[in-house]
DNA sequence: CTGTTAGCGCGTTCAA
DNA sequence: TTGAACGCGCTAACAG
């Protein structure tokens, strides 16, 4: 039983047929630039691989040019929510960039992140991208300094990796614009905790945006959360319970809204009919249970994954990009809780 | 300047460092079974790997080894709503298995697809999964066969191929029961295009819980849709304006719902006070637009991903496993479109 | 412009 | 048990 194992066929195999040798195989499979072959020559090699079924080994190129064409990407993704955005845009962006994406679960335990890491640097990445699953500061790996790196919704606080972000004050300011639209000039907040990049620009935004339409938002109508739904719950009422309630209400989270949604709910006020809200976050399903429909800013997830790959790219073809800090704009996404203003 | 250039640590290098052999540090670093090694040594050249920060080099050990230790999978990512889920479902599956998943967009040009499993050949997966983003019977490139290869929402008609798809019955199933819990005996349903495995299988699954309950379902209230909101519109339509209107309709996919809601809006109905409806895929992006929020049957993607990968798994090391085609349950999504019967 | 030669880092057989 | 030697498939100097 002559077993005639079917050996994959190699460049040596197509150089045999072709009548030349590997190198010049080489050459014309990766139409290196800068050498002249033969029309000839190279029509007879691209027929001979063609003819044998040849098909490159990735490994074997990496190990011998040093180059995987791999790049890595840890991240949340069997807890958080978006990670799979983050995913899907970075992810198209490899390809588009000739690339592979590697993908490795991070879920925050400093441990398992690093672990991770590693897994990825056994692999010879030539990049990776560090995915959050809020805008912070984080503590980088060591091991992720071995490699291009950046970051995605979040930063290191001494500046030195490029970061992608979301542009928070644009989605503060994106939400102003919505209630102005509607003749809000009554309107309030209910912040996120305070110092983190999310509170402090999503205030700032809409305070901006507010104070450029010489609208006021006072004090008094600024009301601190945490992010929980009992939070949200407990700024509403308070703001409703006052001396001088607003007509709408912007909630530094769709979870704060949701809570909202139940004090306003509890005081027989209609929305988006007699007062307004809008959440930040877009969570799909959160938005997807509250009635009416959620009116929110969105996260660019997406758009930075392709961002963090598309600096990635440009990090490791040297092309020394200087704009090491993006901040991708926050889109509002309207569904039904914004009316127009009753006073 | 003399440069010491920073050279990865190579097995040689804690061979030496450990006073052995390269064979030796391969044996511990693998811990090879049927080897019995000094517990001294042992540690010696765990200690100096350590030591000199030693990190296993993936292609080498794959070029070495014949054995990449990678899946593929192909899949509409980038215009499929659903890819995204059965991504993390086979992402997270493989991690788990200790394998990386290497994804390739399809965009099911048919050209693409195979260009894409091209370039996952090249890089010598173990194993390869092609999801559809929907239930059907597909044509599968010829070099999919070269690796062991798992179908994932589709299967080939040959039905040589192991596949992995929802079990359409149960959601049919699903559908009815509701109804049925919530009092309705008279229900109809708007159909997919006929023949495709969505259409026959919600149908019947359907028709099996109603009858098992003794309620009829005539073929009056089985009406032609073709998937498109317009269909649903004009299929719900037919029913209420008929002689004797339904009280709930079971759709055979959301798009078709959201025309349901439109007829059913339009004639002064309420849903779900006067009318109930049920859809089938809860496609977030619409689920969450409709008024109420739809309550639909769920295409269990991320299972359909993670038993992908499980099956293999199970290929890959060789345990024949005969169960090649797959149903998995899809489970009810509740929201706010069914309510009791009046009648 | 083409062929020769030497690695890339690791797995594995075969002797010792 | 351990070490020497070869091969995995390909890239890249260096000659010719």
């Amino acid at each position: 039983m002559e077993s005639t194992r079917e050996r994959p066929v190699t460049m040596a195999d197509v150089a045999r047929a072709a009548g030349v040798s590997r190198t010049t195989v080489s050459f014309v499979l990766n139409d290196r630039s800068g050498v002249n072959i033969p029309g000839t020559t190279r029509e007879r090699i691209l027929h001979a691989a063609e003819g044998l079924g040849y098909r490159r080994n990735a490994a074997a190129q990496a190990l011998a040019s040093q180059r995987s064409g791999l790049f890595g990407l840890v991240t949340e993704i069997v807890t958080s929510p978006f990670a799979a955005d983050v995913i899907k845009g970075a992810q198209w962006r490899s390809w588009e960039d000739n690339r592979f994406l590697l993908i490795a679960p991070s879920e925050n335990e400093q441990m398992m992140e690093a672990a991770a890491i590693e897994k990825l640097l056994e692999q010879r990445i030539e990049g990776l991208i560090i995915a959050a699953s809020w805008h912070q500061a984080i503590e980088v790996p060591e091991n992720a300094h071995q490699v291009p790196c950046v970051l995605v919704h979040c930063f290191d606080e001494s500046g030195r990796l490029p970061s992608v972000v979301p542009d928070e004050e644009s989605g503060g300011r994106a939400a102003a614009q919505e209630l102005l639209a509607y003749g809000h000039r009554e309107v309030a907040h209910i912040t996120l905790p305070p110092g983190i990049p999310a509170q402090v620009g999503r205030l700032r935004g809409f305070g901006a945006e507010l104070s450029a339409a010489d609208v006021a938002l006072p004090d008094q109508r600024i009301v601190a959360g945490d992010g929980t739904a009992e939070s949200g719950y407990h700024g509403a009422a308070e703001l409703l319970d006052g001396p001088n309630p607003p007509t709408a209400i912007f909630c530094g989270n769709d979870r704060m809204a949701m809570g909202a949604y139940d004090a306003i709910k509890e005081r027989g006020l209609r929305i988006p009919h007699e007062i307004s809200v809008v959440g930040f976050d877009d969570q799909q399903a959160l938005a997807d249970s509250l009635r009416p429909g959620l009116t929110t800013v969105a996260l660019p997830f997406e758009e930075m994954g392709a961002a963090g790959v598309r600096k990635l790219t440009a990090m490791t073809t040297g092309s020394r990009d200087t704009s090491s800090h993006l901040a991708l704009d926050c889109p509002l996404h309207r569904r039904s809780s914004v009316g127009f203003a009753l006073r």
